[in-house]
DNA sequence: ACTGCAATCGTTATCGGTTACGTTTCCAGG
DNA sequence: CCTGGAAACGTAACCGATAACGATTGCAGT
């Protein structure tokens, strides 16, 4: 079953083609100065050999490995879609992909983990990375793009308009007649997290209802925190009309809590999330929520750190893509019993 | 932006702490024989200098890594929602996960490529891995499991009841009434196409239906392949009322072919796909499918290999996991008109 | 025949970390 | 005062591959 076979290593080849390990090498790469008969003997070797040159030993030599790294912290649908467009924008380009993901989320150490890594990988594996949501700011030997970086973050990264969609969201509510939106933070050093609150502040100001903090809870993104802020906000007195998650994740959560709670969605209760995860669209009903195709941000992404890694890169390093509303069931028009 | 600072490596903290590198590996790796005074001054120019150890050059010296490696040919649904189980395995278990991706997905290269990229990482970098849908044997110094595996491997392996599932694939769209049903294959030398194909012709010939061969299409399960197999399906003097894909994206490339041809689903023709990836459910009519968990089927490898790298494993080694039907709205009886 | 240059190939240092082994230090026991 | 042995630490080999460098050979031009 598990063969234990000893690995080939380049020397092997160079016993059997009796050449020496560089000469080898030059033929593995490609490189100048082997003669037609030296490289024949060396290609039937590694044929006969089953010679496979390993990415770690190589990597640890070689300046450029033509691999590019992607390290997360957790590993839901938001990453998934993103990795989807990071895979087409890396598709025959030359470049290999590895995503370094560790187990231990929501774990004991959080703090750091992606320069840990980072280091892990840009030590030598990878020609540069790209860190999904990194909770601070990150060094590098190798360019590294953020996708949703920190907040005031001036290095290379892709996030969606988060202001104008919150802003949209909020609008969409406010529309409706709702007048009470209750609103559930990000993770505060989240560049995104502060833009939604901020598009949140700025449409109720604008349609003149005043922000009151106390319809503000703050959560962390990880779906998990959203739900005891949304019990204490549906188990005031005076509850809000409306719920505005910052994440799909924690409006998903919301919708359980509702469910739990016996009110019913949107009857009693609108609910409007944020990122248009696929899952978004399944549940019963269908969650309103805000489109930023973290497809679209991967590929991005993809695309200014290959650019950045082959030294050609002319376009503003920081990329911010549109959002777009997407009206499913879990919003309606407040009953007259939920308005004062 | 890009911070070119050199990287700290064990000897930069040897020379801070006065020591020598062996003494810093010792205290890293939490080895005996180093006194509690050098320990301490050791952490401290860690501190100080932020190190962090290469994942690639301790890999090349150890045996042992802590890290688990999964390998995919490419990139879509089915592999991310694996990717999804795999990560709720490995969370808190003490192992990180390395995905190695190729960026040459239907590329060049082609045969092999599990093999390649296993060796890769497998040589030092890995302590076992993960092959999503390889398309032949592979061997490896190092524990292998294999999600969906080819056909006639004894290795160990995780895969769905593919037979089951596709004979009551297959029973459903009797149950409504068809008889002409096509079928288009997935990739042959896996046994998961094997199974399904097994499980049509099965389900058919219980029913007493004959097999028509001239109604089955070979696919590979790239949706892409499916496109020319459907519109000869669809535009024989005889089509099928009812087209049974060995997987969803397929079966969706079946749903926009009769789209474009005009046919209405499930009016003319009726679909049913395979996987139950989450486009199924997105798309209008909603996709009949066979549920396989994907999910299921990643969170039980990475169980597995877990359990074959520490060496503690009595379960059967390979693993079959169940299947469901989903009814949703791309099936319904045939119409008068689609009847001989 | 000699020079000059390019082609060809081996030797060796190197990447960063691990570990077998050897050396030094230190203290207890005789 | 000497010895034994363990603790503490350094040295150097090593993992697998790459690349700078040097050495050798081949060949064309004069």
């Amino acid at each position: 079953m598990i063969e234990a076979n000893a690995p080939v290593t380049m020397s092997d080849v160079a016993r059997v083609a009796g050449v020496s390990t560089a000469t080898v090498s030059r033929v593995v790469n490609g490189h100048y100065g082997v003669s037609a008969g030296t490289i024949a003997q060396v290609r039937t070797a590694i044929e006969q050999l089953g010679y496979e040159s390993s990415l770690v030993a190589s990597s640890l030599r070689r300046s450029r490995t033509n691999v590019l790294g992607l390290v997360a912290h957790s590993f839901q649908s938001y990453t998934a879609e993103v990795l989807k467009g990071v895979m087409k924008a890396l598709s025959r380009s030359g470049f290999d992909l590895i995503i370094y993901a560790n187990s231990d989320l929501y774990g004991s150490y959080s703090e750091g983990w992606e320069q840990r890594h980072l280091t892990r990988l840009s030590g030598t594996l990878t020609d540069g990375c790209i860190v999904v949501t990194p909770w601070g700011e990150v060094r590098s030997r190798t360019p590294v793009v953020a996708i949703d970086p920190v907040r005031g973050s001036t290095a290379p990264s892709v996030t969606a308009d988060n202001l104008v969609g919150a802003t949209t969201a909020v609008e969409h509510l406010l529309g409706l007649g709702h007048r009470r939106i209750g609103f559930i933070a990000g993770r505060d050093s989240l560049a995104s997290a502060w833009s939604r609150e901020e598009g949140y502040r700025a449409a109720l100001t604008t349609a003149g209802v005043p922000v009151d903090p106390t319809l503000i809870g703050r959560g962390d993104f990880n779906p998990e925190s959203a739900a005891p802020l949304a019990r204490a906000l549906l188990q005031r007195a005076d509850p809000p009309s409306a719920i505005f998650a910052a994440s799909d994740g924690m409006a998903l959560k919301v919708l359980e809590v509702a469910r739990e709670m016996g009110l019913s969605v949107p009857g009693d209760l609108s609910v409007v999330g944020f990122d248009n995860i696929p899952e978004a669209a399944l549940t019963e009903p269908g969650l309103t929520t805000v489109d930023q195709s973290m497809y679209q941000l991967g590929y991005e992404a993809a695309r200014m750190l290959k650019s950045l890694v082959t030294g050609e890169w002319d376009d503003p390093h920081q990329i911010v893509l549109p959002t777009s509303l997407v009206v499913r069931g879990s919003t309606a028009a407040p009953t007259s019993a939920a308005r004062p």
